[in-house]
RNA sequence: CGCGGAGUGGAGCAGCUUGGUAGCUCGUCGGGCUCAUAACCCGAAGGUCGUUGGUUCAAAUCCAGCCUCCGCAACCA
């Protein structure tokens, strides 16, 4: 049977400045998605990517004394490194300066203004010329230019245009009809009140105050602005062509299932990138969801503060699972979460280290002392070990559901809410007391396959969201039968066990120690 | 009157759609246990669910007003 296909996509991060962990929970959290999608047997496509080009951009370069060109490679790079340092699962890196995008950016265009879509108009708006840029009324501060305080007036620069109002009812439609495809609802209703409703203004798709960017082929001063150029990375690396001669991964995989982005470029994602599908009659993406922000204690993580935490200090200082675990468990589901090293370390020590990581050293040096590491099949069961049998099972469907609704913080809950049940299992069966008696032997293996097997079934689900830790619970526990299908039965250790030696997951960690190294 | 969200024990959150003993994790205190990373298990204290009024036999949950915080308000990604 032909497996069920699976295209989940992080925004491409614009490559001005390294990301930090805010921009880093993006990529984690689609990572525990694709990886979840994978285990459940989904043919996976996960793409994420860097957006490279723009004013911004040829600035940053120009400051630093680079080529534009180097100067994203840079970035991009450091942002590879740092994907790569989350461990994250995906299967293409994309840049926006890729010459094949280039070339399809360019036709699009010319597509959409052969079309009639796109047409040349005149923008309008406050201008700052020592600046050389334009800004709208809610960016100026004190009514003046945000970035020097000088005055703005009122100008105009030729540009192309996107008509929108040609689309709007249908994407009105659109949205209304499909109730999943703006999560968290909260934040369609934004969308449709604030924009939609009171009618869409044509969108400026080109500029000519810069020049780092795609050109507009039939009026070469001119470069496309971020829009089309950004947003249709989606399709033109999964091979889409203008001509309709597509690769076979873009029919395989496109539409997209789901677009996880910021909450702030959600506007572009579930007004500008639908109306451009619908011009270019192609299939809109099923889903469109807005992650809220992390914040440093109460604050805005920004430079200027001073309060950035970045990905790769975080996992040099905790280690890359403890970093995960925090953002995919603390970090609520629509409003914005916030990270601090107190709550990191609290959340380490008390899930991570205690229920945990204790939890399977305890275990497993148990199953030494009381039998050197071997266990067999139970058969008996009593009325606790079905109650416990029971939870255990049912923690694989929790988890399903949470993930379907893409809770990810609710499924890892539930897994951590089986390994707690697994200690209080320990509890009620007091091994320790049955190694005294030699006619509870039996009893005693019994119990401990149980509790190995419930903890196996956690780490299987655990995969997804922890990967390298499951991997060390498999290695202690010397298993393979680690599949999503093995959750089905409470006998998935089989036979003749023989588990290896306990070593610790996670370390606890002293805050006051812990704080005195980061402040070097 | 721009649109929308939020205000629940010390902290972070759930519950509100489909009214009916206020739940979870952390922290605190007491107890138990000793297989284990001073970990684990049990119990307790602690909340008039922002505020005022309304509907109802009954409201955290529905309705209205008010207060506070936050997001969005169109071309900065």
């Amino acid at each position: 049977m032909e497996k069920k296909k699976f295209y989940i996509s992080t925004a491409i991060a614009y490559t001005s400045a390294k990301p930090h962990i805010g921009n880093t929970y993006e990529i984690v959290l689609a990572d525990a998605i694709a990886r979840f999608k994978r285990l459940e047997g989904y043919d996976v496509y996960f793409q994420t990517g860097t957006d490279e080009h723009g004013e911004k951009i040829q600035l940053k370069a120009e400051e630093m004394g680079k080529e534009p060109q180097q100067f994203v490679d840079d970035i991009a790079s450091e942002v590879q490194k740092i994907w790569n340092c989350m461990n994250t699962s995906y299967d293409k890196f994309v840049r926006t300066t890729d010459p094949e995008h280039v070339k399809k950016v360019e036709e699009i265009f010319e597509r959409l203004y052969q079309q009639g879509d796109i047409y040349k108009g005149t923008y309008e708006g406050l201008y700052c010329t020592p600046c050389e840029s334009f800004f709208t009324e809610s960016q100026l501060v004190d009514g003046k230019c945000p970035d020097c305080g000088r005055e703005v007036k009122k100008a105009s620069e030729e540009a192309y245009f996107f008509r929108l109002d040609k689309y709007a009812k249908k994407l009105e439609e659109y949205i209304e009809s499909h109730p999943d495809f703006i999560q968290p609802e909260s934040r369609k209703n934004e969308i449709m009140n604030n924009f939609i409703k009171p009618g869409l203004q044509d969108l400026c798709v080109s500029r000519t105050s810069f020049n780092w960017g795609v050109p507009v082929s039939f009026d070469k001063k001119h470069v496309v602005y971020v829009w089309i150029d950004a947003l249709s990375n989606y399709i033109t690396f999964l091979g889409y062509d203008i001509h309709g001669n597509h690769a076979e991964s873009f029919n395989k995989y496109w539409p997209a299932d789901v677009h996880l982005i910021g909450k702030d470029i959600l506007r572009f994602h579930t007004i500008y990138w639908p109306i451009m599908l619908m011009a270019l009659d192609l299939p809109l993406p099923k889903k469109i969801f807005g992650h809220p922000w992390i914040l440093f204690g109460n604050d805005k993580m920004s430079k200027s503060k001073g309060n950035i935490m970045y990905a790769d200090d975080l996992v040099k200082y905790f280690g890359v699972d403890a970093v995960r675990y925090y953002l995919l468990h603390e970090i609520p589901f629509s409003s914005d979460g916030t990270i601090t090293y107190d709550l990191l370390i609290e959340r380490i020590n008390s899930d991570l280290a205690n229920v945990l990581g204790n939890l399977v050293n305890r275990t497993i040096s148990m199953i030494n002392k009381y039998f050197d590491g071997k266990l067999s099949i139970p058969n008996k069961n009593t009325s606790l070990d079905e109650e416990f049998k029971n939870t255990i099972m049912n923690t694989k469907e929790e988890v399903i559901n949470h993930m379907n609704e893409l809770r990810v913080a609710d499924a890892v809950e539930a897994i951590f809410n089986l390994f707690r049940r697994c200690n209080k299992y320990i509890d009620e069966t007091t091994p320790w007391i049955l190694a005294k008696d030699e006619s509870q032997k039996e009893r005693l293996n019994d119990v401990l396959y149980y509790l190995l097997e419930g903890i196996r079934h956690g780490a299987v689900l655990l995969q997804a969201f922890l990967p390298d830790t499951a991997q060390s619970i498999f290695e202690q526990m010397n298993t393979n039968n680690i599949s999503f299908e093995s959750l089905d039965s409470f006998d998935g250790l089989g036979d003749s066990i023989q588990v290896g030696l306990p070593h610790p997951l996670f370390a606890r960690i002293d805050k006051e120690k812990k704080m005195e190294e980061i402040a070097k």
